[in-house]
DNA sequence: GGTGAAAGGTCATTAAG
DNA sequence: CTTAATGACCTTTCACC
């Protein structure tokens, strides 16, 4: 890390936005695209991901396609002193994909998945049956207008 | 999508959880530590990306590195008939990470990113200011035990 | 830059459901 | 009989030195 506020160029910015619409492309092709010699490319790659701006190609997975359709956030809400046995309780369940703490009461967000709205009452109660988690409030999530993304992000900060 | 063969074998599991673990070896190693052919292999990646398994090789951009380290979800309350002037509202903030729908009155599940605390106050603002938005509570991720994850998901999947 | 190596495609054969 | 796996061969393309 050489500077608190690395922030990303423009060229930076074209290389992610390229790599994410076509990741199979090499780095060859990308240097004729964006109309830069190759090692300039294989440079630039190789500093995103030292500094940790690209985490990795692993491939993305679709839980839907996978047969868990539903997905839920439940916030937990976790007696004193609790904390450490709750995560590690949660980390061993398959179906908790996503986990955070936030500002409250000592709670936890917590996103699940579920082969169906029936399964769901399975997972939860997998989920909530833990002594420390006091109290449990679960939304299910019906549409997802936007899918996660982060190229919008990637052009802001790369003042595209 | 019930289609009778919407599970993965164990080959698919295995097939996944390595290039997940190892994401720059090749369709050549992958048959190689899998001892099986490499047709196999391309055959398998085909099906899985056609069926929606996989959904492609994108370079996974942390927001963090990019200058945005802090995370905060918003549940907002929406007016009846506002929904989809609101997607679009927050279709339209790259801050905004990711949008459901959930159960409860109208409200929606807001994944958002700032640069600081301070500048989340104005995150919000730009997210909450529009007309169809009744009320909104954001509750910041202070720490994140479990980031996302679907090996363990995958593997349940393909019964290892 | 040049070169060894992979990716990607097709094919016939074989095995298994 | 349908689906899948295999090994062989070939051409283009890329990654690495």
């Amino acid at each position: 890390m050489h500077s608190p506020t690395d922030a990303i160029d423009a060229l930076d910015g074209k290389l992610i936005r390229l790599l994410s619409e076509e990741p199979r492309i090499g780095v060859l092709e990308c240097s004729r695209r964006l109309q830069v010699a190759r090692g300039t490319v294989q440079a630039r790659l190789d500093r995103l991901q030292a500094r940790g701006v690209i985490g990795g190609f692993a491939p993305q997975v679709d839980p839907a396609a996978l047969g868990y359709p539903v997905t839920a956030f439940a916030t937990l809400e976790i007696s004193q002193g609790q904390g450490m046995d709750v995560r590690a309780h949660l980390a061993a369940v398959p179906e908790v994909l996503e986990l955070h703490t936030i500002t409250g009461h000592g709670d936890m967000l917590v996103r699940i998945v579920a082969r169906s709205n029936a399964d769901l009452q399975r997972v939860i109660d997998r989920v909530v049956g833990f002594d420390g988690i006091v109290r449990a409030s679960t939304a299910i999530a019906l549409e997802n207008p936007v899918p996660y993304r982060v190229l919008p992000l990637v052009e802001q900060a790369s003042g595209e």
